[in-house]
DNA sequence: ATTATCTATAGATCTATAGATAATGC
DNA sequence: ATTATCTATAGATCTATAGATAATGC
């Protein structure tokens, strides 16, 4: 019986989108900080404030949500960078997508990338989503497209998710709580460093 | 009935310190690589070659034995940064650390400082280390020992944890099969990028 | 006799699904 | 009438433990 008294607030009904906006959201938030298999299906549904059985229902399983928050997180990102942009440019788009609080979704898209389900076809889009991005800051980087500087590329990216991970699951002073602005030089300076051939 | 013909081969018998050392072993792999609920004691047995109550009979709980393993890579790692060792030689230290191949128990020792398992103490001991890491470091880079210095260290600190992360859990190339040398030179670079006061 | 190891199992999740209910739209 | 949402539950783990067996040491 439901609670007789606990007047049983009849949840708000957000129809098919919107719910399966709001499950997106939750899971991205849940995978990221708590990785996939931390999280239960249960902790999203509450999160999200509707019925477990919807996840199944909108997404067929824990894995087809995990994979559409992959695959939302890889489009999203990869929009950003355009042709001609330089290399502080991109800096300042990576130190945004960082210097969120642990509660906003940007760092969240960054720390999924680096999230493992044990399902294959999500590891997979994983995988060539980080070789597009390596190879799109080399090229950006310019210099030689060879594999030293396809190297460096994944060496500033892995950099970069160090950040993001440590900012998202750790609460180490003073970087938990470092503003943008301080993120922003950091970032800069270790992305040039990084990619300039020597 | 345990197989009639397939020969049951009795296991050796390694004793009590042989199998805790087999046991802490095998679980700082799989923590390392599949995270704390992504693996299971059964995992964790079996790689020992072990059975799994053992687990139990000697860290008393799961959480123990992640508990066990952290405290250990914290002890590892900690040893080497003596003092008046210049920032150039604990790079090459670092580079120690992330350059073992996936399967080398170094890059397990760091990645473990980035596990989290919902158990309270162990998550107090890796932010403790994280901690201590990081002013060593920030001292070792000498300049004022003011909140920016630190958070510099604790930036350099990510980063080398993300390069750590990305070449044990993704198999993204040319980074996953990078040699020592070609990371070290990276890992001097970015140290001494980011540690150095503007 | 002591101690390491294994067997068997209880109890607690966790995911997925079949089918019931309730809200919306024509 | 259609579609969103929820209830109830099956089936599959997973951890922990009590107690049995087997190897070692005196």
């Amino acid at each position: 019986m439901p609670s007789p008294d606990a007047t049983t607030t009849p949840r708000p009904r957000r129809g098919a989108a919107g719910t399966r906006q709001a499950l997106l959201s939750a899971a991205r938030g849940r995978f990221a900080t708590q990785g996939y298999a931390g999280t239960t299906v249960r902790d999203i549904a509450d999160d999200a404030g509707v019925n477990v059985s919807l996840i199944n229902r909108y997404f067929s399983s824990k894995e087809g949500l995990f994979e559409a928050c992959l695959v939302r997180a890889a489009g999203e990102l990869g929009q950003s960078v355009a042709g001609g942009i330089t290399l502080d440019e991109v800096a300042d788009l990576i130190t945004a997508q960082i210097a969120g609080p642990d509660t906003s979704e940007h760092p969240h898209q960054l720390v999924m990338l680096l999230r493992t389900s044990g399902d294959d076809r999500a590891e997979q889009i994983r995988l060539e989503t980080l070789r597009t991005y390596a190879a799109r800051l080399a090229t950006v980087a310019g210099g030689d497209a060879d594999d030293a500087q396809l190297l460096r590329a994944e060496l500033a990216l892995s950099a970069v998710f160090g950040m993001a991970v440590l900012r998202t699951t750790t609460s180490l002073e003073p970087l938990a709580s470092a503003s943008q602005e301080e993120l922003a030089g950091a970032v800069r300076t270790l992305v040039r460093a990084l990619l300039t051939p020597p």
